[in-house]
DNA sequence: TACTTATGCGACATATAATGTCTTAACAAA
DNA sequence: TTTGTTAAGACATTATATGTCGCATAAGTA
């Protein structure tokens, strides 16, 4: 038993490939963990540990060097080193924006992990890790509503499970009890909404921001579908989307300042750029969908940014009524 | 030795709290995984590693049920629900436009497993999970820079240990070759930008994107601060920011339909909203940095807000020149 | 209520696994 | 070459894991 702890904590010790550690490393760390066991041990132990965890023993100079294969099933036990740690606070700051961490746990624990490692590397450093990194906003940053992870949590299981619920909505008209026939779920910025109809009107799909249920009570029977519902030609048919229509042939001219950033960073596989009038502009071409967001990105422009096509699009941003 | 991976196959199959499992419930699985052994045993087992792993059983009802606790150390071992799979799919879609996941093995480890979850669970359902999530971009999709990860990782390697690297950067002039020093990481949107001067140029200090690095040798010499260097203050002084100032009295006033969403999801803590002119306005205001990224989000609204004050901002926006 | 079945758990004997120690051979560094 | 370090085989010993049986109690059923 104790053994098994043991395993663990040295598997928990061991790095992802290209980075090795050597039997008298692990040896340390083990006594530091107040394992105090014989090296021949640990040998045995890696050895008989090899082919179960995927592990890799580098055995071209001694003392040998021991590691997590790169593809090993189970390789999320292996240490994470600090690079990988990084990472993973950016990940933290981007998801935090988006999606509450106490509804995912696990990436929480691993969250906390990470922030152990960047923290037990940092004595000798120059400036400490929290001031080499920071997420710079790429676009607005609205705040997340408050949701109920209990009753998020029970529609969505109801919405996997295809099962109707009974739920208290509050909206702008006060707050109603209804049984729901959950569709689908989608994530916009920070909300999430729930695509559903109410069983008193199964004609009219609803997206429903998922933090205004106050109550959740699951129920048995399974969900009515609409004949051939598919949620992705739902939203595609501009039911959420705000789809105006379908690929159309983009044209927009930038100032070359404003343009340069899409070089780098297309908006769509299919832009193309040419650059204009000695330099100073940009033509940028792309088959893309019209949608809110896409006007909205161009009006950002401001006067930097001349729509030339499609023409109906011309005059609504030149209103500037997207 | 076979125990162990027992233990660990069991430890996977136990939920976190809310959830539980039975004893034959863990008997079938463990026979399904090719562990024949008698449910004595597993009686044993559970409760040897109830408090190493923090494992609960609720011995309310026979038979009892056993789960992780919410607070155990180790719960990243336990079982994913399908709840928590279906959040981590889209938190999944979410980075995947941010950061490239082939730079980290362990998320999309966790993912992977997530998948699995779900696509096991998924043949009774009446429609698949894959057709019950979507993510609806709240803003403009800029595609990701190819990165190459082994630099990258080599260079915030350097970052980490505060070392210099000889690195060769593309710049629109061509290739070159300098020692940097590399001073902070700043993500924005789909790109991720080093903070880091050059030796031969100790005074300005230059923001690179990091995919433009063609290369990365590590050095051995400590980089050189610059005096006091911080990278938030460096940050908030407007030079990667573009902070044009700070904490200004925003007022803006939107039609009904386009700010209605800031009741839900306010851009500041500070923002209070005033329904004016029957109903058809909104009054919104907060305190509030003054932004590239908010003069772009305010010109998205087109003709639908109109800035009341800073007097500045008024005349800014009016001319469309962000 | 009385009966049956399922479940948890203590006790015990036995088989299996884990561990330390000693040894030899191979390798790396001086 | 010499010296120190590492890997790994052999073996005895201890510790642990496991199945079986029996009993008490809880849940389900007539």
């Amino acid at each position: 038993m104790d053994t098994t702890i043991r395993y663990l904590e040295m598997l928990q010790f061991l790095p992802r490939y290209p980075r090795k550690k050597s039997l008298s490393e692990i040896r340390d760390h083990l006594n530091t963990c107040g394992y105090k066991v014989s090296d021949r041990t640990i040998q045995r132990d890696l050895k008989k540990l090899e082919t179960p965890f995927g592990l890799i023993c580098d055995d071209r100079s001694i003392p040998f060097g021991w590691s997590f294969s790169q593809v090993a099933r189970r390789g999320d036990i292996a240490e994470i080193d600090e690079n990988e740690a990084l990472l993973l606070m950016l990940v933290r700051d981007h998801l935090h924006e988006i999606i509450p961490l106490e509804q995912l746990p696990r990436m929480n624990l691993m969250f906390n992990r990470a922030t152990k490692v960047l923290n037990a590397n940092n004595h000798e450093k120059i400036h400490g890790w929290k001031n080499k990194i920071k997420i710079k906003p790429a676009f607005m940053n609205y705040m997340r509503p408050k949701t109920e992870s209990e009753i998020s949590s029970s529609i969505i299981e109801c919405l996997l499970n295809d099962k109707q619920f009974e739920g208290e909505y509050r909206s702008r008209n006060g707050l109603s009890k209804h049984i729901y026939n959950p569709l689908g779920l989608v994530s916009h910025g920070v909300s999430q909404r729930l695509i559903c109809y109410r069983k008193t009107n199964i004609d009219t799909i609803l997206h429903l921001p998922l933090h205004r249920f106050q109550s959740c009570q699951p129920l048995k029977d399974d969900i009515c579908l609409p004949d051939n519902f598919d949620l992705e030609q739902y939203l595609e048919a501009g039911q959420i989307e705000y789809l105006y229509q379908k690929d159309i042939q983009l044209k927009l001219q930038f100032t070359h300042e404003a343009g340069q950033h899409l070089f780098e960073t297309p908006i769509d596989p299919s832009q193309e750029i040419e650059i204009t009038n000695d330099g100073k502009n940009l033509l940028v071409k792309a088959t893309i969908h019209d949608t809110e967001t896409l006007r909205r990105w161009i009006l950002g422009f401001g006067v930097k940014v001349k729509v030339i096509e499609p023409k109906y699009l011309v005059k609504e941003i030149a209103m500037g009524n997207p």
